[in-house]
DNA sequence: TCGATATTCTAATAATCCTTAGAATATACG
DNA sequence: CGTATATTCTAAGGATTATTAGAATATCGA
């Protein structure tokens, strides 16, 4: 067949993308770097690896055109290149989490301890917040909160909260969230609070997952 | 980190996923099956393939949970195990084309002496169908045009299309479509059809891709 | 039951990727 | 200008994965 040749060029070509989000340490690059861009030695601490390793995956994601690189003084930073990349990463982790049971069982470990506010829809949850009804809290680095959060969301990252903790009212209803599902900030976090005596629960999804479902625009999240 | 150990493993989870999309022989059996049931040997054909390396790959598919395969007297019948695969799929080529450039110049080689009908919105070309002014005209095997089809499109499989061409009215717009952007099937019906004074063109979209885009309940393609 | 068919399993080699360490580069700061 | 810092590049061994061939399994029909 004639054709052979070129539909083998273009199947090669998806699969370069489908390498770069065959390591589990790139995908959590990946993830991290859905909430904005970041330094490799964020990434290395982050992912819990060498840096000189961190590199070496960020240029199989830079090869795949997943993230782009700019010096900035000192350091590089890196950021994914589009939005739909975040988009993949949230698809790849809901086709997982979907097929194979045993991720299933790991992440409700994770959410283990956390009430399952989950189920509340998502409009119920951003209406309540606008009501002043219940509080979402942010609790990733500050900067990820100015890169973009979610509505009526307020920062309070996790590394402050136990000093801030008193900013907090006890007799409401905390959400917290962080960079999605596989995030343990939040479950730190909601951990810490209930401890000191707050309703508190974590919420799984974060901004991938609220911009992949449609439900927010970009402009609600600045 | 005391989450450290577990957050691994779920990432190593979602990388199950990205290794089985990391081949590019296994992503064309993906696109393939996302047009329904096939054996392991259809399979082998259309990516060209030997069988035992088929089967291999399948193996790999099957382990990460995106097909199934179900015994049917002599043979396997591998099936996507849902939906979200399909758009899994989907997904993974519009990253491609995004940004990888190579990926974007070869597909214009493929779509190259079709008209390039393809920036009409997807609701006119069907008003259009509906109104009768133009033919969609599915080329792809016939169950597959079983399975699942475009809305007011004609089966007319391209293994037919030269005896039965006659059936086709020379006065109306022809719009061929086949399993995606990928597949050639439509790419050589619409030379053959300009060949013989049709007036055709390619449209590069095939039911994955109308699926995923929300545009086509799944009623209106049986 | 036997042979034919479709597919998988096993084992072995070739190819690719991961990881680490050391040298190289590029920028800032004194 | 020289030194410190952040990162990349190169090279090399170990670990995976791809591919192939041969043996094994499971079903059908004679």
């Amino acid at each position: 067949m004639k054709f052979r040749h070129i539909k083998n060029h273009l199947y090669e070509q998806v699969a370069i993308i489908g390498k770069a989000v065959s390591s589990p340490k790139r995908l959590e690059m990946l993830e991290v770097l859905a909430q904005g861009a970041k330094t490799v030695e964020l990434l290395a601490d982050a992912t819990g690896i060498d840096i000189k390793l961190a590199s070496a995956h960020l240029r199989v994601l830079r090869e795949a055109r997943l993230v782009t690189a700019q010096r900035e003084g000192r350091f590089m930073s890196y950021q994914q290149s589009g939005p739909d990349v975040s988009a993949l990463w949230v698809q790849l982790r809901s086709v997982a989490e979907e097929h194979l049971v045993e991720l299933k069982l790991a992440l409700d470990q994770l959410l283990a301890g956390a009430e399952p506010l989950d189920r509340e829809s998502s409009q119920q949850l951003l209406q309540r917040a606008r009501d002043g009804d219940v509080i979402i809290l942010d609790v990733r680095p500050q900067d990820e909160y100015h890169a973009a959060h979610l509505p009526y969301a307020r920062s309070l990252p996790l590394a402050q909260l136990r000093q801030r903790m008193a900013e907090l009212p006890v007799d409401k209803d905390i959400v917290a969230y962080c960079r999605g599902p596989f995030c343990v900030l939040a479950s730190q976090a909601v951990e810490l609070l209930i401890a000191n005596g707050y309703r508190a629960a974590k919420l799984a999804d974060g901004m991938p997952e609220w911009l992949a479902s449609g439900l927010l625009t970009s402009e609600e999240t600045a």
